[in-house]
DNA sequence: ATTAAAGTTTAGGTTTGCCTAAATAAATTT
DNA sequence: AAATTTATTTAGGCAAACCTAAACTTTAAT
């Protein structure tokens, strides 16, 4: 089987490259990997002697069809392991990410294969991210971004594209999870902030910033 | 934190020297972690440096009263993460050793935390073993070898000593798991053999060797 | 009490995954 | 188009955790 270290870079260099079709620089992956350029040209030669990867040197690196499917089943396993500690263990949704970032290098075929069951089958994880199936599928639901609705218009929210802890954090406080709904009251042309109210209550001002992070499904 | 090779070195030293007290040789210490007696000097002189460890060269070692904390929250962990997937993933006995192994090495105070609420506070884990409390604590029950009950006495299997696949699966083919009641048929002096009845039906025959590894309760 | 055998440690080497510093290629400016 | 800046790679090293082979202790046997 493969690393960590080898899954890390496979994982990084798939939400990178946004799907694994777009080249990847060395730079990018060492600022996502927290490491020096010099580190990732190594592994990428490693992981091109794998063939994980399509890597040119200086012209950065893809994924080959066999480290897209490496990539989908880390995410699977990340995934599936979130939706476990928020659903089961009861962990908030910035405590989590960390963790599922060590459980997702748990080998074993069986454990996967059980914890999907015992789940239910999710669809998306607790930040509304699509669960690859076991397959390697992985089918998106209609999203628009907040920033998108007009005035009245609700939504559900499905997804938030930060997973940074003070982002998700903010969130918790103004009342924003998976599955909260929303309604545009108001738009604020001078910075394109909009008006919204959460759960048909009390409503919050959310900058133009934190708009374009979070997607919302029709409700 | 400590590497995973530091951890499974103080859980095969706490192990072998049967709960931190005994000292431990190299070459027994290189036989139950796979490698060489070279690798394990190496080794122990870093866990002496850490002061995880007494460490007299030549002449074996013993884990420090840290190195005992540690070894015991290991065991937690594993203990716990093996009720998880027996009750809740619905492994079997032979099938959790290995997952658990590596499961135990995720580093979260509050995954663990979680995880004993969720499973509401287990004592014993699938193989009968006691589980260590949060502060580190073995209360252990009184328990009895298979190979002593007399003729006609009965008891409930609360653990069994060995956990290599080939055993686990024996005990599985034969009907015996946790929590099985078993009674004492007959004596066969000639090789120290008992006949058991499982369950009160139907009964079998197990060597001493067998029968020395099985531990019950009373009914 | 020697000697032989068994157990243990040291010395020196390997792989993995990282590092810094220097060299080279590509992109951008002038 | 040449020069400079930026990006990337190569070279040489380091720590962890393992290895083999050789040296050294301890134990057991004579």
């Amino acid at each position: 089987m493969h690393s960590t270290a080898e899954e890390n870079y496979i994982k990084a260099i798939y939400k990178l490259s946004g799907g694994g079709t777009n080249a990847v620089s060395t730079t990018g992956l060492s600022e996502t990997l927290q490491t020096k350029p010099a580190s990732v040209s190594d592994m990428l030669r490693k992981l091109s002697a794998k063939d994980l990867v399509h890597y040119v040197k200086y012209h950065g690196v893809q994924l080959t069809a066999e480290g897209q499917r490496v990539a989908l089943k880390i995410i699977r396993k990340h995934r599936l392991w979130e939706v476990f500690l928020v659903q089961k263990l009861h962990f908030t949704w910035d405590e989590v990410h960390e963790v599922a970032e060590q459980m997702e290098h748990v080998k074993s075929e069986l454990l996967i294969q059980r914890l999907d069951e015992f789940l239910g089958h999710p669809r998306i994880d607790p930040h509304g991210d699509p669960i690859p199936t076991e397959a390697g599928e992985l089918r998106e639901e209609e999203q628009r971004v907040l920033a998108s609705l007009a005035i009245e218009q609700k939504g559900v929210v499905c997804r938030v594209k930060d997973s940074q802890p003070a982002f998700l954090q903010y969130l918790n406080r103004v009342g924003i999870q998976i599955g909260t709904q929303l309604q545009v009251v108001d738009k604020i042309p001078y910075d394109n902030s909009l008006e919204i109210s959460i759960n048909k209550s009390k409503s919050v001002i959310l900058s133009s910033d934190v708009l374009e992070k979070i997607f919302v499904i029709n409700p």
